[in-house]
DNA sequence: AATGAATGAGGCTTCATTCAT
DNA sequence: TATGAATGAAGCCTCATTCAT
């Protein structure tokens, strides 16, 4: 066919990449296995994307994306750091469980050593969350709803630190697995945990309702 | 005849090795570079390993080794909980930054999504800490210096996070920039961390002195 | 699309592999060597055979069907023991000059100690022939047009032997040159074999004309 | 050991070298494995051959030395056609039963298409063989004691032509397969083969008892 | 003179990328 | 413009050969 890719093809192309990528990682990953399951040639995958490393990192912007998309939503105007804290760890839970790839990718960026355009983007996103976050705690310590030794920032580092291992716990093998040797299989295991990281960032923040 | 590799050469070959595959990757990393850069030739590693897959192991095991061995250190008998996680996070900082090439290697097992035997080793050693630390936990109940609505192994799990993220904000370039961001990069920084992540988990754990 | 190969490629590629496997050896053979020999690319060899191994039996296959095509040409129904030994022989020198190649290619099964799946095809045609030649054999006595103390498999088995041997004679240059040195190298010797050998089979068969 | 080899050391390395060589192959042979299974360094091998190759020559000259030492047995003088014939073929059966490794080097003589120095020596004593076989052709032919219509080196080339396979069906593992397929393996098969053979060779070359 | 570990050229194979259709 | 077969560079691995001891 001569007809123009539709967008559909297009999103199909990134998200069978993204599939190959996070399952066999960028190397073993082939363009031709890409190609196969999004249903077009391996021609024209690169019509739009210059090379393999291209479509990775294209892979990684959307991952990126559909990420902060997400948690966009969790931190509106005006929640309580312990409404937003609750709404970013059940979200956590359940992008992780449902994009498991996306997630996985997330974890690729992580390993970018030599910091390519996407590290760029991914850094941007990272400051981003930083201050928001760092912005919640400044604004609870200054109404005196949590205590006031804390570093808004280093804090916050904390408290993204434990989000980002609840996404790799959810989505990466070896994270999951490591889950289950912590906290066991249960059906009511991912509850208890949200229950137990609340209790334990409630305290760990020194949270006053007011 | 021609004189065996000195322990030194091997113990190169493996420092080399380390550092090629936590900063390219397993796939990326070749065995003519880690020859290169060891000063031997592509063959005599073959003498010592059968694959690249089981240097790659062999190194593996060394630096989850060396990790290990620092971690015993830490988590000395009759030692309090408060104790321990202050042993455990001065050694991640110390750890990550003197060898930054072996966290990375860490790093690295946990994106291999087929698991297979290194991962089966990794599980090993995440079983031992997993065990560990939900001891302390648990001792720590029992004898009323922690709160006592905690599940230790949940507990365990967020304890173990913070670590990890504390190795990989020291050793990897992505985190290592996450971290400037959230924390800045002052003289003071790392021991601020320190501080904070000792008021947080206190607090968090409600760790009680007697 | 680049222009698939040919048939004519396709040809040239089995052609120039059975010179090569024939002259060296499936050991000595380079895929590179017969790539270039073909006028293809060594990558494109790899999408029609999925390794040297399946090129060499192709091209095995290929050498045994059409030898057993020639074969099969002079065993036609009727024809008497005497006319099927002479259409053999005048075959054997006629295929075996004309395709000694592939001729070699045959003698070079005969030389694996391992027997892997080529022997295997190998032997179904050798058991074929075998059946074949017993029957004419049986046949003849049952008929009296032979001596009826002979045994019809082990008869068979020497005018196999002489028929093998006379293919060889005439296309591996080892062979070649003991023809050469048993019976000269004049214009009319190979019609000379020709007559000879008839003479003595008939003779050793003890063939009476009816 | 600073000890230069003994006689009996060089010939371990000429036999197990012959039968590595003849087990796989020339290529899959390896020096390595030669040197072991002779007791003998690597090395060593190098200081009495110039290369692998050097050590297949002499190898293939070592086996044809030791063939033809036992065929010459068989030709004493005085022995009528009858006499030598059977001798020889009870020594194929014999001498390929008993070293089939020596056999296949043989076989693998005439695979050599380049004709190196060992073909050389292999095409002197098959010249010194056609020569043999065809004195006595001739002989018996001048005595009457076989038909007058016979070429003598035509007939001596099928005689030995049969002797050739019979060696190989005694010692390449597909001849010896291809034997069975023709003549059974029952226990008397052997001198079965022996009595039909003679019967057909003395009715072919028309054999007469003075 | 023998040793046997180290060397490194060379072959197989894969797959990112190209390009004729 | 899309196709997908062909290309060929590059990596893994083996093993003949070398050479320091």
């Amino acid at each position: 066919m001569l007809k123009k890719l539709t967008q559909e093809q297009l999103d199909q192309i990134l998200e069978r990449a993204t599939e190959e990528f996070s399952a066999k990682g960028p190397e073993r990953a082939t363009i031709m296995n890409i190609a196969r399951a999004s249903g077009v040639s391996v021609g024209v995958i690169y019509k739009y994307y210059a090379d393999k490393e291209a479509l990775f990192q294209a892979c990684l912007t959307r991952s990126l994306g559909m990420l902060t998309d997400c948690l966009e939503e969790a931190t509106k105007e005006g929640a309580s750091l312990e409404e937003v804290a609750e709404a970013l760890i059940r979200i956590a839970q359940f992008f992780a469980k449902e994009h498991p790839a996306h997630i996985r990718m997330y974890h690729a960026i992580t390993m970018d050593a030599e910091g390519g355009s996407v590290s760029e983007y991914a850094r941007k996103i990272e400051a981003v969350s930083a201050q928001l976050y760092t912005n919640c705690f400044s604004k609870a310590k200054a109404e005196g709803s949590v205590r006031q030794d804390i570093e808004p920032g280093v804090f916050a580092f904390f408290f993204d630190n434990l989000l980002m291992m609840l996404h790799f716990s959810y989505s990466c093998e070896y994270y999951r697995e490591r889950l289950s040797i912590f906290c066991g299989e249960d059906e009511e295991r991912d509850e208890r945990i949200v229950q137990q990281l609340l209790l334990f960032l409630k305290a760990g923040f020194g949270i006053t309702k007011a």
